[in-house]
DNA sequence: CATGAATGAGGTTTCATTCAT
DNA sequence: AATGAATGAAACCTCATTCAT
């Protein structure tokens, strides 16, 4: 499978933001509004996405991927706790704002694609070694499961932009969390 | 407005919890599927909630004032702290199994129909005498605002949903929220 | 599964009726097409016959149960000659104006659908009693097989309906094939 | 109209083997499919033939084509008869295992295209060739005319492919049809 | 010339909603 | 009041055909 032609790359590439764009907005839109925004006619977007699950999971998968790839830029930070935390904000930070990786983090759990399923293994992987290093630097607490710790990072996220919650807020929500995430309660 | 007769007021009983039912497993479920788990006719249906939106919101509605019914209960129990770590468990305990509760109050916020705005208020409403009553008796620190405190009521409930938490994850995932809460950070 | 209401039963009828018109003339044809000819819109097509296939199969069922009836009828003639000579005649005859009973005739060995496939074997059933008799009667040689007969009413349907043949032709045609039927075979 | 480039003209066979393969087994097959067993790109095929019909109608042009040289040949042959019975067999055993000749012959007479009409002209004038001078060798009785005979040849090519026969089972069709052809109809 | 990407028209099927019984 | 049939709009997807490389 060679590359694609150079256009044909670009025509991907469009169709892919403008889902990025419609999907996060409207989970239930039509791949024709997918396809008004990417400026290409709708066979264009079937010819490079077969059917509709399989568009979908490239935006999940491309989604997680990203944060997957920060996350393990962020593993190589030398103040881990900061690597975390900081991580940890800028996820929630930015899906208030983009509903659709909330959704995607959510489902990285339930989807049947192979790539994204490996693409949100990878992602939470980098995110567990995130927590463990944390953990290790006594920045967060020992006895956080990782289960738990996840499962607030995808909360954290939809809770925000469900509710419509302001920066402020959203800044005050992650230190109640944080500061639930730090107490030395036992250890 | 002269009361339903009896038998159709059953009917609307019947198609009401049928809908949580069907809705509550695969939101963008058909009205049909509705009807024929409520054993009426599809006409039936439409003749109680004339639209497909006003279906949805009954059902939102319904859901919102029993949570605010409960809170309401809990509110007038002797231990303020009790009750609103009791009612946050609870409710998101409930999500954990009742992937449309965690629906619903996303969706409390972003509704249009007058009824669900309404049972929506009333619920936050009732959620905030809960925890200002729990932050007066001490068992809540003071600096936590409502929203964020509510935004981590609905994000927990939607992430244990979302990643599919045991119960005992789930508790240990709010043991770290409840510790956030609790901890007696003066400043 | 109760009756269908009366006036569904027609629409029912009438449906299959467009639908035998329609793809009698050009296999090919679409579903709308029908729904025109029958006047109902489209989706009422697809209350009756959930998927176009299924509306393939009931019209091929409708042929073929015809064509089984009317051979069984025959079988209770005294001559049983004139019983199946006249029906070989009257299908091949048929089909010249209806290029669809040949269609069906030929599908019959090659469809799916289980009402079909008993329609078929009935429909090929009644007319080897018909051959049978026919033997026994002395009216056709005793060495042709049921499925080389059936095969030449097959074919002479098709090539008759191909071909464009007179009504006179036609019948010069089925006149070369009795007498290849009736010879005393000196073997 | 200069011949074609010599890779150009190989193109154009691949592509016509390819289509007879492929519609041979499925007559609505895409025109993709056959680009991808001819191993070109679809523009090249659109190239050389620049409607799908063109395809269909080259595809059968040169079917035809082969039959009418197969049955030019056989007329030179001395036994009269055995040309003519010879090419009969030929054509409906051949039939059996490719559904599209048989297709081609039926849409012989239906099929607008120039260049296909001619053929089929031709390959029928051919075989009436074959006929004639099987009946002035006495091999086939002189009342057959080419219309019926013509189509008990599309027939029973049609017959056997459609039912499935055996070759032993279309060995005896043919007997009995050849029988009819051949009695000294007396009558 | 050859290629593969792009396209819009059209096909099958679903669904919220209205009508007739 | 309740039912189930009817409906058209819209969704997903395919395919013959054209364009750009």
């Amino acid at each position: 499978m060679r590359p694609l032609r150079a256009d044909a790359r670009d025509n991907r590439a469009r169709i892919l933001a403008a889902a990025e764009d419609v999907f996060g907005q409207s989970p239930n839109a039509s791949t024709d509004e997918v396809a008004k925004l990417a400026e290409v006619g709708i066979a264009t977007v079937f010819r490079h996405f077969p059917t509709k699950v399989e568009l979908l999971e490239a935006v999940l998968t491309d989604r997680l991927e990203r944060l997957r790839d920060r996350a393990a830029d962020l593993s190589r930070d030398d103040d881990a706790g900061a690597a975390f935390f900081g991580f940890f904000t800028q996820v929630v930070s930015e899906s208030a704002s983009k509903l659709a990786i909330a959704e995607a983090l959510s489902a990285a759990g339930t989807v049947a694609g192979e790539a994204a399923k490996q693409a949100g293994a990878g992602m939470r992987e980098a995110f567990g070694v995130l927590l463990d290093r944390a953990q290790q630097a006594g920045a967060v607490r020992r006895d956080a499961g990782f289960p738990e710790v996840y499962a607030l990072l995808v909360g954290c996220s939809r809770g925000a932009t469900a509710t419509g919650l302001t920066p402020e807020a959203r800044g005050r929500m992650l230190g109640l969390v944080y500061d639930g995430l730090r107490t030395g309660s036992t250890s």
